[in-house]
DNA sequence: AGAGCCGCTGAATCCTTTT
DNA sequence: CAAAAGGATTCAGCGGCTC
């Protein structure tokens, strides 16, 4: 066993009031995905305000994140659509950019998708949910703003990267350092876990892979142990366990939410054990 | 050689003078990619409207489109995004939407990706064109937004479908009739032809490729030679290629600048020959 | 509200081979 | 030849989301 330095702080409470007690420009990085209002199934969060409520409040805890975000210091904001509100990505964006933050990068969760190999064939990865309608297709697509101060923030395209295509590039220029890694682009393909995998174990309804803030926390190029973390939607903690598996330094997670707050702290012990 | 009842009508000239004359819904399908007034280098286009004018005017020319569509047609809009303006993509639909249309589907074209494959190796597939920056990674993708008028026009899935992973699900349900194909999503992986073979033949900046816009004529599930289409940015006429090559009965494309027109009319006279 | 859809699983079934 | 073991195929069912 190892022993680092670790601090991880999960309160049970509103963000808001929350993040109010975190000193100015602490923070390195945000990731989270915040409550859609969009009718789906949370447990207690009442979610059933208007459009304009919504996006109100969105620009208020979207400002504390503002505040005690570093110059330097990066903000993941995972969105989804749905059938019944399409607009909603675009609009929490456009509330968000350019009062409070640049919009730097976009990156796009892909779930699913079908390719065409070099062979020719046509392939499908990634998990197909399956929706019966006439007019709407499958949404195995969601948003990943990367919002920044000044939107000059620098970042590790290669941390997270690929493997190279054509081999001769790994010499080809200097920056590669002789690894066989290039930048990833902003598609991020990244499946689900399987169905029943999932509903054994969590019951949050709406929530990212824990893969999604690895590497959120990887193209920042940050040292993970110099790093101060932050989740205002915790859940069921999925970016903690990010936080813990990279070796994240401090972490800091709000939960409203009871059921998914225990959920949370079950599961960041349950690592702790492995 | 086989004779079909088509016309490709192919104008010179401004779009929004000439859409004036096309009678109320008359239109089935619109496919198009407008200029993005990001500093792309058009050809004569005067491509410096600052933000407002470009939306505002974006917005004339969407609702002559909206006139003369068919309540049951469809408008598949083309935009991607630039590092120098990444909000322009938000701000057109937030532009049209909900005032002119409904947004019934976002179709994103991913021109390249790294996948997972079932067998647990990574795979990159499409054209990975790089850039140098240490802050913006690359961007693969653009949007296609799918805006009817009412967001409830019906659409052939299975026309553009893929073959299911599973093939017992063909005999499962009866809707297959059989065939190995399901519904696609809304993810289009369509990879560049490359840059060698475009930089020889054509000068147009910013187009899509013909199998994007055959897709959505096929999406739509109307017989292409009961289907009249229009592009009011033809470009060098990749629309009106995939409409040749689908059959569509009725064209129309507008197109203002000459050079680009030319080559239009050239690309397609070369398909007739063929 | 109830049916439909599709990746995925695990149980059940069927066919083959070995003892 | 019967019984057991091993392998392959089939099939119901889950889950989430829409009409």
């Amino acid at each position: 066993m190892t022993t680092t330095a670790t601090s991880f702080e999960l309160h049970l409470g509103d963000c808001l009031t929350g993040m109010k007690q975190l000193p100015t420009s602490s923070v390195d990085l945000v990731v989270t995905s915040p409550p859609y209002n969009l009718g789906t199934s949370y447990s207690t969060y009442i979610d059933t305000l208007d459009r304009a409520d919504y996006l109100e409040w969105t620009r208020c805890w979207a400002a504390e994140i503002r505040r005690v975000l570093k110059p330097e210091g990066s903000f993941f904001l995972n969105v989804g659509a749905a059938p019944s509100n399409p607009l909603m990505p675009h609009q929490i964006l456009l509330a968000l950019v350019p009062d409070l933050f640049h919009l730097q990068n976009t990156f796009h969760w892909i779930k699913s998708i079908t390719v065409d190999t070099r062979d020719g064939d046509e392939i499908s990865v990634g998990h197909f949910k399956p929706i019966n309608s006439q007019r709407f297709v499958n949404d195995c697509h969601e948003f990943i703003y990367h919002l920044t101060p000044d939107g000059r923030v620098p970042l590790d395209r290669r941390a997270v990267g690929v493997a190279y295509v054509h081999k001769s590039n790994i010499t080809r220029w200097g920056h590669t350092g002789g690894q066989d890694k290039r930048c990833r682009g902003n598609n991020w393909f990244i499946p689900y876990e399987t169905i029943q995998r999932r509903s054994a174990e969590r019951p949050h309804p709406a929530t990212f892979p824990v893969s999604l803030a690895a590497r959120c926390i990887g193209i920042t190029g940050l040292p993970p142990s110099e790093m101060t973390m932050l989740e205002p939607f915790l859940g069921i903690g999925h970016a903690a366990l990010a936080a813990r598996q990279t070796g994240v330094a401090k972490f800091i997670g709000f939960e409203i939410d009871e059921q998914y707050f225990a959920e949370a702290e079950a599961r960041l012990n349950r690592t702790n054990d492995s």
